[in-house]
DNA sequence: TTTAACATTAACGTTAACGTGAAGTATGTA
DNA sequence: TACATACTTCACGTTAACGTTAATGTTAAA
């Protein structure tokens, strides 16, 4: 049996399906956040594995992590030290930003907690001045 | 009885109190996410409420919320309309926001397992590679 | 009342994360 | 083979959110 066949996809295909610009994507690269196979004529592409590392990299950003702290995050995929040595530090900052997503669970609940204060304030100010 | 004398706090003091910059403080103002009185000689000076916005404004921007957002989500300052109009302002954008988090939870919960499900790949390689 | 410790405004500087071409070349698809 | 895409490199532009510096005013304490 041959090895199946992954769905491989161009810089702009995934850049569509994913909202972003191919700029944004070879920019990632740059930072040293992706890198994908490349075509005999250097042209890259891109497999399931890089697509979900790139909405991983989106998640991050939505959450306001900036590359930098994505990279800690994920794993560099340059600067190759023992892939052992790899590993664990990515072991090591991914330990570190479940805490950090730990806490940040706890600080949206308190945050949709003084929403929903500040939102039952309002309400009532709104129905006490319409009923003057 | 005087009016219960509030608390007050000057510029620095809130700055070092928030582990943040004078000059932030000021830039939120800029912005008009808060407008603190002045003393007489145009000092600024800073209350309770003024101390849990600024607290508002933190935590927002740790969740990567541009300080527009974070506008929206507890109401400009500046601009008044009609103060009933402005509360059903704050109310539809507070809404809006309120949805965002519910929905950022759900993205943290993603999140969360993602980097659990990393780090267990992470984990089984580090052992087969030390035991083999 | 002087002085040290803050504050104020104004303006320019900085960094991250791209956007926007340009220019010339290579690749892949109908 | 035509034509859309992609590549690289380069460089300049942009926006948000402050940092920094300068020149001046205010305030609390001694």
């Amino acid at each position: 049996m041959p090895p199946a066949p992954e769905p491989l996809f161009t810089i702009s295909h995934l850049a569509r399906e994913l909202g972003i610009t191919p700029r944004s994507i070879r920019y990632y690269e740059e930072r040293g956040l992706i890198a994908p196979q490349r075509t005999l004529g250097r042209q890259r592409v891109y497999g399931k594995r890089d697509r979900a590392r790139l909405k991983l990299i989106l998640r991050g950003r939505r959450f306001g992590y900036s590359l930098e702290e994505i990279a800690e995050m994920i794993g560099h995929t340059d600067e190759a030290v023992t892939e052992a040595e790899q590993i664990r530090q990515s072991l090591r900052f991914g330990e570190r930003k479940l805490q950090d997503i730990r806490a940040r669970m706890e600080e949206l609940n308190q945050m949709e907690q003084e929403l929903v204060a500040v939102r039952d304030r309002l309400r009532q100010r709104l129905t006490d001045i319409e009923t003057k």
